[in-house]
DNA sequence: ATAATATATAAATAGATTTAAATATATTAA
DNA sequence: TTAATATATTTAAATCTATTTATATATTAT
């Protein structure tokens, strides 16, 4: 059985507009904090709220240079959830727990 | 651009423990409503709630028979949206929205 | 027809998440 | 050292989601 408390916290963090479009952002280039409020036209606080849940789901990381932080994907955590979706959205037979009860 | 609204809605349909735990269930049998009411151990119109909202984002699908209705995975649909979840979480160049903006 | 059962819907509430406003911290520039 | 800038944190308000309770609808069995 897939631990799906992990799996849940994880698909919560990507479950989100900006911090989607975070990660669309970051899929090509990485980026301070502040292209994130220009871009998402959202508060500088908000978009720090949202920086911190996808780091602490390890989607991102973070590298300081000088008065900024630089965001970039976590590739290989990112690989991860791509296949912990698969696993969920695939029928595998080692997951059945058929009940195989009868409604009445 | 990829459509972030409408993936964000099939995210937060499968960001949930008890929706999880539903298609988990689906993946070897379909079931009707009053298993997940026993298995999952939370009450029948809850059950009811979060069946709407997986048929909602066309991850199940429902089937009368008689007073029963049998839930089971919508697998074409299931193979696209892993798809489009792959597309989101892989660095395609066509996606690129390099901004090339400095800091200051 | 009536009772029993499966599921759905509505309304109310509880809980969680998102956002905004204010403030704090850290770094650099003057 | 002081001012300016980038980011983080805290608190409160707003919004969204999940759950519960009560009720409705549909189907079958009697």
């Amino acid at each position: 059985m897939v631990d799906n408390k992990k799996i849940v916290k994880l698909l919560k963090a990507i479950a989100d507009e900006n911090r989607l479009q975070i990660i669309n952002l970051l899929s090509c280039e990485s980026l301070c904090s502040c292209h994130f409020v220009n871009i998402l036209e959202i508060s500088q606080p908000n978009v720090s709220h949202h920086l911190k849940i996808l780091k602490e789901a390890r989607l991102i990381k973070a590298s300081k240079r000088g008065r900024w932080i630089d965001y970039s994907l976590n590739e290989e955590n990112i690989a991860l959830i791509k296949n912990e979706l698969n696993n969920i959205l695939t029928n595998y037979e080692e997951d059945c727990q058929c009940t195989k009860i009868n409604c009445d």
